[in-house]
DNA sequence: GTAAATTTTTACCATTTGGTAAATCCACGA
DNA sequence: TCGTGGATTTACCAAATGGTAAAAATTTAC
């Protein structure tokens, strides 16, 4: 007796057009939000007529979920990835080095990211809560054990997580500003993982215990 | 001959409609994005009718031009106060307490300003490269003077203050996200602060040169 | 007090937008 | 090759939205 709630497995069709469909809304909502974007952009954008979208996904709404849904995973790697076994300084700057690679290699993402959180997360909230919450107070720990052992220097592990966060993240998410104020210059990523290298770095050591 | 230009001063009523209408709209757009807020919401929120918005303000354009133009004066104010005659170290820390508590007393601006830049500052660049762009680089000149003067630690100036604008701003524009990760602590103003205050100060520290 | 100017409301309008119904097209297995 | 179910298009629609015209109400100047 099969299940009634079984989905047959999507055709080739669908899987394609499902992932150009999303790959096109995803430049729209990360460049004009969730109520700046239209159908009709997204539509244009993927090579679709809108009702063919629709076929695919039930609303606007359920493409921008199905969005946040899969980016969160994504999103989330990075910090999955900091090994409470590691050493505790090159866990926490290859985690910096992670955060900034995701910027620049997924800039749409992190705007669709920021977005939503900037308008307060009306479609992610539940997600935040059961996915990034945990695995957060998880890696605190983690962070205040390496504290308490002396490996790192001693401060709030919420406050530096969010410090993470916010440094690397805005090379994508304020690119235009950045792109003006350092105009021209070539060497933007390199100069930023080296600024926040050094940044971290000198925040991390502890102070000489010795004397 | 008077100035077929000019324009009469406002009256009583002119000013107070004006000022209501523009806190509506920062309400309104810091909520829901140029392209998501409506004038409908807007007259609600300010309590007249739409048309008689329009009387004030040529359309829904003027009205977020003119609050990003006003807002821009604010935003900077904080760096336009960074003395080059000052004390090089107290100086920024001041810098960047001054801006945490911007963005925890000034949230709407902050969320405003966040999401015009996200969406590529369609109605800021100009401002952007007139107004901030030259503070930014006489700015960027002192901290590289006092860099050279051996006051402060060696970096680079620019990427120091998008650190100081990322890490100050996150507090205000990720705020859903803070709350939720730090559900319920009351200090968090005060935590965030006296965090910024040990990374930027331990940061600024120039290495010690004897020896 | 009254006329002129300013302010506000009422009644609209054209366009855009998310979404639907139904007809048509087309790929693919028997 | 033909029929069937999935995929796509055509032709719509109702609501929302930015904006306008003109009448009505109110304030201001004399």
């Amino acid at each position: 007796m099969p299940d009634a709630t079984a989905k047959k497995k999507p055709s080739r069709i669908q899987r394609r057009n499902r992932r150009v469909i999303l790959d096109a809304a995803l430049d729209v909502f990360s460049s004009y939000g969730f109520r700046g974007a239209t159908l009709d952009q997204i539509a244009t954008e993927a090579g679709l007529s809108k009702p063919n979208i629709l076929y695919y996904f039930s609303g606007k709404e359920e493409i921008h979920t199905t969005l946040l849904s899969q980016l969160m995973e994504t999103w989330l790697d990075p910090l999955v990835e900091l090994d409470a076994l590691g050493d505790p300084r090159t866990e926490l700057l290859d985690y910096v080095q992670r955060k900034l690679d995701m910027a620049r290699d997924l800039p749409r993402e992190s705007r669709l990211f920021a977005g939503e959180i900037l308008r307060g997360a009306p479609h992610m909230g539940p997600r935040l809560q059961s996915d990034l919450k945990p695995l957060f107070d998880e890696k605190c720990a983690v962070i205040a054990a390496w504290m308490d052992a002396g490996k790192i220097a001693r401060m709030d592990p919420r406050h530096l997580i969010f410090s993470i966060w916010s440094t690397t993240q805005h090379y994508a998410d304020f690119a235009p500003q950045v792109a003006l104020l350092l105009e021209g210059d070539a060497e933007q990523h390199q100069q930023a993982s080296d600024h926040l290298r050094l940044m971290f770095s000198t925040l991390l050591t502890p102070a000489a215990p010795e004397q």
